[in-house]
This record gives C-alpha cells, structure tokens and sequence, in this order.
DNA sequence: ATAAAGGTAGGAAACTTTTCGTACGAAACA
DNA sequence: TGTTTCGTACGAAAAGTTTCCTACCTTTAT
C-alpha cells in the first residue's frame, strides 16, 4: 500500500497560478475556463489552453471539481472558501510569525495599510464578540 | 541598456526554500552556513551544500550579504525584518483579501485560532492608538 | 456541405526552484 | 607530516511549475 492521501489528510497547496484561478471562482462562482481565462487577461497575458491545462490539473488534484455534462466544462471549488482561505492564513501565521496570531494584529496596527475605517471595524468587531 | 533592476524597484519575493532560511536569520541573527543548516534539519534532512548553495544564491540576489572576511563566511539579511514582512503580508493581503486589512482582520477573529489572550492584546493596542 | 470558431486532451518545452556531487583549499589534529 | 575534518565554489541533475503546440471533436455560421 502506497501512502495514497485520503481526502481529509489531503491539503493542498495551491501555486501561484493556481490562487490566481481560486481567486477568480471565488469571485465569480463557477465558471467555465473561457471566462477564468479572460479574467485572468485583465490583468496579463495567458494563452487560452494554459489556463485550461491549469484547470485540469487543478481537477486532478481535487482542488477543482467540474461538470462535464456539457461540452464547456463548468469549473467550481472544490472546498469551502473559507476553508482554503483559513488553511493558508495559517500557514501564513506560521511562518512569518511563529503562529502567533497576535503578531500578525500588531504588525497591522502598525501599518500604515490599515486604514481609520479599518480600526473602527475592528473595535466593532470586538464589541460584538465580547457579548 | 537592459531593464536592470536597481536597489530600489526590486524587492525580491523570497522563494519558499529561502523563506525557510530567513526566518532562522531573522530568530538567531547573522549566522554562518552551518548554523543554518543544523537548525533547517531540526525541521527537515537537507545536505549542507544545498543550503550553502541557497544562501550563496540569496547573497547574489542581494538578500543576504555575508562577512567573508573569515573562512566560515557570516551572513545576515540586508534588509530590514520589518520591511521584508510588511511586503509579504501586503502581498498576502491583496492576493487573499483584495487589499482588505479589515477583512483579514475579520477571518482572524472569527477564527478558532485566535486566543482569548490575542483578543486581550488587541483590545490593549486599540486603547493605545486611540490616545 | 463546408468552413470557421470554439471546445477538450495530452505531451513536450521552457522556466524556476531545489538538491546534491565533485573539486579543492584551509584548519585541526594525531 | 599526513590525514581527517570542515569550509567554499561551481555545475549539473532533479523536481516542480507554467506555458503552449498539436490533434482532434463539436457547434455555429455561411
């Protein structure tokens, strides 16, 4: 028996042209590869059968599932978004802060990115987790 | 004249492998190969010369620089932590939040990871800034 | 009916990243 | 003084990722 993941050992993560397309289908639901492949050339260059053979690849690692029942293939996400979404932040959280999550709040106060509106929301936040 | 990259317009993406070795630099400060490479294998087997060659490849991308006046060559990270990590995280931000902080920031609460004690924390920043 | 347009599939090429073998010099030491 | 140990340098292999060419089928339009 070769050490073949099961679903739920499986996690997997996704390259950088591979977020590109997630980012996309989770922005827009399902789609089919025509559409993923011309939101991708809004921002640069990719030939048509690229983006398809990313898809299929996608697929056959289980990170996207899709419908076959029609000629154009409809492509969806596989797991949850949040799902993906919580995995990678903590991958993220691991490495650049020692899993402290705390850290990752300071460096964001700290920063000039994060906005007076964004602080607000945060206190918000709080004032509804604290009941 | 070729589209060279001066100091300033790069700002070099570090491969995962080097990532790895930042984040040793980062914790123990400037340190030769060796001492790298021992703490790498505290985590996972890699040769010596691997993590030589990476480091000399980081020290040619201008990641590092090192110290050859000695036969065990000293290197450190030429740019500041901080700015290395404010970089990646708005990178981070924009690939997985559209540029949102507060969303981040949102996913982080609501997440099982975040403490009781990390709430506290921020609670504690929140009142600083706010005076 | 035929051509044109648009779809999937698969394999190979191109590129990037990572790993390591080999060579060779300097230091430590028996 | 040898020999073993520890260091750097370099090149190439191996592995991983991305891109695209080619073939071929289906639908659409002329």
């Amino acid at each position: 028996m070769k050490d073949l993941k099961t679903e739920e050992t499986r996690n997997i993560e996704p390259t950088k042209a591979e977020l590109e397309i997630l980012q996309v289908l989770w922005s827009f639901g399902a789609s089919t590869v025509r559409f993923v492949n011309d939101k991708l050339n809004e921002n640069r260059e990719v030939n048509y059968t690229s983006t398809l053979k990313l898809m299929q690849i996608m697929a056959d690692k289980g990170i996207l599932k899709r419908d076959e029942s029609q000629m154009k293939h409809i492509y969806h996400v596989a797991e949850k978004e949040q799902k993906t979404k919580d995995f990678l932040l903590e991958k993220f959280i691991d490495t650049m802060y020692n899993g402290s999550a705390a850290k990752l709040m300071m460096q964001l106060m700290g920063n000039k990115k994060t906005s007076k509106e964004d602080l607000d929301t945060i206190k918000q936040l709080l004032k509804k987790l604290d009941k």
